[in-house]
RNA sequence: GUGCCCGUAGCUCAAUCGGAUAGAGCACCAGCCUUCUAAGCUGGGGGUUGUGGGUUCGAUCCCCGCCGGGCACGCCA
């Protein structure tokens, strides 16, 4: 495995450096994958950071660290680079461990225990139930389902969450909106609310409940029909873009159970609450939000405040010492809102909940381009792209790899124009290409795609053979960082690279040659690439499919 | 005005904990199908990393100023 001679490259170095510069902890040694192919496989920086220290010139401690390495099975050379770099080279032997390690582990190569079993709640989408999905959920979705997959893959014991805010004034809009289409559609006459919805899924859900025999005139149940009707749709659209949720999470429970009302409770007995002006206050700025919260209002009612932090002390309760929230960036300004409640509420309950919790994934909006003009995403406008449209439009595939593709905190331009015409030239179809090519080969090679053996990979000897399988035994490195870094766009950009790599190969060379023992090495090379291939695309939700 | 985020090739985006000559794709130009899928491959031109300083062996990355863009600044959610 790559993560064995990682650790055992470190241990040649530290041997070394014990050797050199014994009063050195050797904690500073570090291995990094050189940008370029010509460095070798690994570089290590020690000797310009202790040069100083040492008073020894950088390329000179390089040098002795050299000539200290232990003989190595894996190791074929380590010269001195640049202004002290020490590039190691691994030879063929221990590259293509990486392909029998991919074969043994099968599904399972890449995965990791960094998480160790522990309990991590990922809440994402959380739409209100006021409208159909839009793009800007899509990427959340996207982003959240790949987040929590690559967490699975460390070993983390991952829960996904949808919390659904239904109960507050938006409600009472939406209620009010059909309220007014289905009297419209009635023959009254009516002036529809100032700030109603004005999507026409409005007059369809209207329709819709008076073809149920509805009446217009209950509001409480012109408001329940509407919010079934919409979680309903947003299901659809959910499991239409491959997102299995594990737990919906009610706003208006946290009334019904009353924890919205101790929460207040417990805020007040913090000390950390005033009166003002009618109304009550927490002081959060002692904890670093810029501005004081309303928590009740004069009239009596809630902020949203107060359930959302009520929200976020039961996760904490439920058991989720690691919680991860992915918002659109516009909902910044709750994050130290939130975390302040958390710490005002520790004041009375002694809860130790951590400052920095629950844990961040902002991410910027999708600004959506048709027909040359930016599509504006406004909900009351009724004339936003939603995610079913893009769905149908581009495909599920495609859509989900383009939006896991980008860094969440960049501002992600989806050209809907672009996406139909060019979908030939999407990315994912590249990599799922790959997939395709190698599964045909694989068809044709049929029952010898048994004989090809881990143990006879000697004969791959081609430069491309080399890189391939040096490139495989990076996967468990790039799962374990976008884990970290809850980032899975370097899965998309890596599974990007491996496939370049393939097709690179693949019109090089022939597979299926004459000689049976380089054949056999060949076919256990490609095995192992599509099984990463089938692993990475996995992660991000994405099918592989054997025919294209 | 204050806070947060972003600024990299014509376009869309990468760049690990501060590493070596800043990389891909698209578009453009020139080639490759009698051969396992051409949704592919090979080669080429493209850059003062918005800007000015600072920190150091070394800065796209860290710090400060400025310019440009986005978002948030409500007893809305």
């Amino acid at each position: 495995m790559s993560a064995e001679i990682k650790s055992h490259l470190t241990d040649l170095l530290t041997q070394s450096l014990a050797s050199v510069a014994p009063q050195t902890p050797a904690s500073i040694i570090a291995l990094e994958r050189p940008k370029q192919a010509a460095h070798g496989d690994w570089a290590c920086n020690v000797a310009m950071q202790l040069a100083k220290q040492l008073k020894r010139k950088p390329r000179e401690l390089a040098q002795a660290l050299i000539a200290g390495l232990p003989a190595s099975p894996w190791l074929e050379c380590a010269e001195l680079a640049g202004p002290g770099f020490i590039n190691l080279r691994l030879n063929p032997a221990a590259k293509l461990d990486a392909v029998r390690a991919a074969l043994a582990a099968g599904v399972r190569y890449g995965r990791a225990d960094t998480g160790h079993g522990r309990p991590v709640l990922l809440e994402f989408v959380s739409a209100n139930p006021t409208g159909p999905l839009h793009v800007g959920h899509g990427r959340q979705a996207a982003l959240g389902d790949a987040i929590s997959a690559l967490l699975q893959a460390q070993n983390w014991k991952v829960t996904r969450e949808f919390y659904y805010n239904d109960a507050g004034a938006q409600i009472d809009n939406l209620a009010l909106s059909v309220q007014a289409r289905a009297r419209e559609q009635r023959g009254e006459a009516v002036s529809f609310p100032e700030s109603g919805y004005h999507g026409e899924y409005i007059r369809e859900i209207a329709a819709d409940y008076l073809a149920h025999n509805g009446d217009p005139g209950d509001l409480a149940s012109v408001r329940r029909f509407a919010v079934a009707a919409l979680r309903r749709e947003q299901d659809e659209d959910l499991k239409a873009f491959g997102v299995k949720f594990d737990n919906y999470y009610l706003e208006s429970s946290l009334y019904t159970d009353g924890k919205v009302e101790a929460t207040v409770s417990a805020l007040i007995a913090s000390g950390k609450t005033y009166e003002h002006d009618g109304a009550l206050w927490l002081r959060t700025t002692d904890y670093g939000d810029d501005k004081d919260r309303v928590m009740r209002k004069s009239d009596g009612s809630h902020t949203y405040f107060v359930p959302d932090v009520a929200y976020h002390v039961t996760k904490w309760q439920r058991g989720f010492a690691h919680a991860v929230n992915i918002q659109g960036s516009d909902h910044h300004g709750t994050v130290a809102r939130v975390r302040a409640g958390l710490q005002a509420l520790g004041e009375v309950t002694g809860a130790g909940i951590p400052r920095d919790y629950p844990d961040y994934v902002l991410h910027k909006m999708v600004t959506v381009m048709k027909g040359g003009e930016e599509v504006k995403l406004s909900k009351r406008a009724g004339s936003y792209v939603t995610l079913r449209d893009l769905i149908d439009e581009v495909g599920r595939d495609a859509v989900r790899f383009f939006l896991v593709s980008r860094k969440a905190d960049t501002e992600f331009v989806f050209d809907i124009d672009l996406a139909k015409s060019q979908t030939e030239d999407n990315p994912v179809y590249y990599v799922q290409y790959a997939h395709a090519r190698i599964c045909s080969v694989l068809a044709q090679a049929g029952a010898q795609v048994q004989s090809a053996h881990t143990d006879g990979l000697a004969p791959l000897t081609l430069p491309r053979e080399l890189a391939l399988a040096r490139r495989l035994g990076e996967f468990p490195e790039i799962l374990a960082d976008a884990a970290r870094a809850l980032a899975p766009h370097q899965v998309a950009f890596y599974l990007r690279e491996l496939a370049g790599e393939f097709h690179s190969y693949y019109n090089a060379e022939r597979i299926l040659v004459a000689d049976e023992g380089l054949k056999r090495a060949r076919l256990a090379l490609i095995l192992a690439v599509r099984q990463v291939l089938q692993n990475g695309l996995s992660l991000l939700g994405v099918s592989a499919p054997e025919k294209m």
